[in-house]
RNA sequence: GGGGCGGUAGCUCAGCUGGUUAGAGCAGCGGACUCAUAAUCCGUCGGUCCCGGGUUCAAGUCCCGGCCGCCCUACCA
């Protein structure tokens, strides 16, 4: 409602993964949010980037025969670039963690927390495996059978692993622990949904412990700027480009504008978010982020789709068919934006078939047909006298588009996007059912109910105008053409839609190709 | 082991602080209509609310005990 910085982040991607429907969803999600805010008059700016340091990186890099950041650059411009442009995601910004001015300003930053003194040499000790060449966690280890009975080894190379130790830098994050339940406590949105604050909340009150923070064993990444034999251990170096991306530590006034920030993240790496990353920013003395909502996982067949096991589905699979709108529409729409939700080919065709076309595509093909065959094109207009006074049917549409606009306003106000657009598919189904009532092709047929046809159409005219703002953030291509057929003014990126059922219509309309066609057989990529 | 969440019509899900014959959408079935993408509209079929106890005048909704599934239990980028 009010007009405020409205800054959206999205998790950098990890440029190893293969892009999968999992990283589309967190960024059509935010994209949603970013579009809905932008058009509710807020100076919105969405975040999404690449997270490119780490010893897996630079060993692929190595095998492939290229430098690390020539393989980053390559799966940027291959895999993740084109990952946004699948699914339609208008980011403001596109950061990666080795643009200078991320690694710059996570040095200031690293700088100014051991200036500060919250950061100590410690020894860090670990499991390491010869064979993979990394530390492994104990969850990696297995009892050791044979020879090696009695030890753990290495779960993937099944053989011992030796216990190391190496100096370390740490960040002393178990001074935060009472900070961080007071900030719980005293703003329950901070972390929502409720689940996951609960989550959040049981961890911290176990006790924190000091976070290692840099490692001596490889170089690819960030240099400890007081030891540059050290580098900064990937997730701390990850979660600073929230910052480094607004501008902190060279553009002071930018990152005033901005910060804090809304971060829509996995809920895998919500801890990291909300536990880690707000202590970090306390002991900077920055302010904390705004919020933090952790999302669900995608279930295929009931489980959890996973990039090593074959469920990944690449968004290509389904925007191919369906396309970028229906992509964004479906996971919006059939999720219930917080819990995990289950994607099957069948839900998504069904949905596609009987909301997005025959609702949605179906009402906006009919009503522009009628007032192309029965007003030769021009839209009835009430101060014209080519549209007579409203009757209670009409103005209960009316009614309605106001009131799905509040509806949905508010729904985005808490982050439940799939609440919002149920809200308004409530308009879709309405207008369908006016028309039916009142039966314009009866109305068109007898010259004394000339004007009556006037009114229907130009109330239901101006409901699709209504339902293209409010649909606008979420399938801004289908709602753009029709946007144009009913002879909108400017662009419908800039209608407000805290208002959209303020629209009081165009002069003409122009014909308009079906938005959804039907689509006569679903082919289901096949795979394992 | 400890903690959290969930198990409601064929499918996906709503059911707030316990209260009339448990709801929606989709699918199915019947009818109406023709402006439209064989679409829309109306009607209709359909549920031991996981199981067993308990509290209560009253429980899907609270308590106890089971069964099943998923998640968290720190450095997986």
């Amino acid at each position: 409602m009010s007009a405020g910085s409205f800054y959206i982040t999205t998790p950098i991607f990890y440029v190893n993964d293969v892009p999968h429907i999992g990283h589309a969803y967190t960024e059509v999600a935010a994209d949603v949010l970013a579009r809905w805010h932008r058009q509710s008059g807020d100076d919105a700016w969405l975040l999404t980037g690449t997270d490119e340091h780490g010893q897996k990186i630079l060993r692929t890099a190595i095998a492939n025969g290229v430098t690390p950041k020539e393989w980053a650059d390559r799966l940027v411009e291959t895999a993740w670039k084109p990952l946004l442009e699948t699914v339609n995601i208008a980011n403001d910004d596109f950061i990666r963690t080795t643009d200078e001015r991320h690694e710059v300003n996570a040095q200031k930053f690293l700088q100014h927390l051991h200036d500060e003194g919250h950061i100590y040499t410690g020894e860090y000790e670990g499991y390491y495996c010869v064979g993979c060449e990394e530390y492994k966690q104990t969850s990696d280890l297995v009892d050791g059978t044979g020879a090696y009975t009695g030890q753990l080894v290495c779960a993937i190379h099944s053989k011992p692993v030796e216990l190391l130790h190496e100096k370390n830098y740490f960040f002393k994050m178990s001074a935060f622990a009472e900070r961080l339940l007071a900030l719980y406590e005293e703003n329950p949105n901070f972390v929502q949904p409720e689940a996951a604050r609960n989550e959040v909340m049981s961890f911290v009150k176990r006790g924190l412990s000091d976070l290692s923070i840099s490692r001596s064993s490889f170089d690819w990444g960030i240099k400890v700027p007081w030891d540059e034999s050290h580098v900064v251990y990937v997730w701390f170096d990850a979660l600073l480009n929230y910052i480094t991306a607004a501008g902190y530590g060279q553009n002071d006034e930018e990152f005033a504008s901005r910060w804090p920030a809304t971060h829509i993240v996995g809920k895998d790496i919500l801890r990291f978010h909300a536990v880690i990353w707000p202590a970090m920013l306390m002991a900077a003395g920055i302010e904390v982020p705004k919020q933090v909502f952790g999302h669900g996982w995608l279930l295929v067949g009931g489980e959890k789709m996973s990039k090593s096991k074959l469920t990944g589905i690449a968004p290509s699979q389904i925007t191919d068919t369906f396309g970028s709108d229906a992509f964004r529409y479906y996971f919006m729409r059939a999720i219930s934006f917080g819990q995990d939700g289950s994607f099957s080919w069948e839900d998504l065709s069904a949905r596609y078939q009987s909301e997005l076309a025959n609702g949605f595509g179906n009402l906006a093909s009919r009503v522009i047909a009628m007032v192309l065959r029965y007003c030769d094109g021009t839209i009835p207009a009430l101060s014209e006298g080519t549209a007579g006074d409203f009757t209670a049917d009409d103005l209960a549409i009316r009614a309605t588009e106001q009131r799905v606009t509040d509806a949905a306003t508010a729904f985005i106000d808490t982050l439940a996007i799939h609440d919002a657009l149920a809200s308004v598919w409530q308009l879709v189904d309405e207008l369908n059912g006016y028309i039916t009532l009142q039966e314009p092709w009866v109305l068109a047929k007898n010259p004394e109910s000339r004007e009556r046809l006037g009114t229907v159409l130009h109330t239901a005219v101006r409901g699709l105008g209504t339902l293209a703002v409010l649909l606008s953030p979420v399938i801004p291509v289908a709602t753009g053409k029709l946007w144009t057929a009913l002879g909108g003014d400017g662009d419908l990126a800039d209608q407000r839609v805290d208002r959209a059922w303020e629209w009081t219509g165009g002069a003409k309309v122009s014909a308009l190709e079906p938005l959804f066609p039907r689509i006569e057989s679903i082919v289901e990529p096949a795979d394992g």
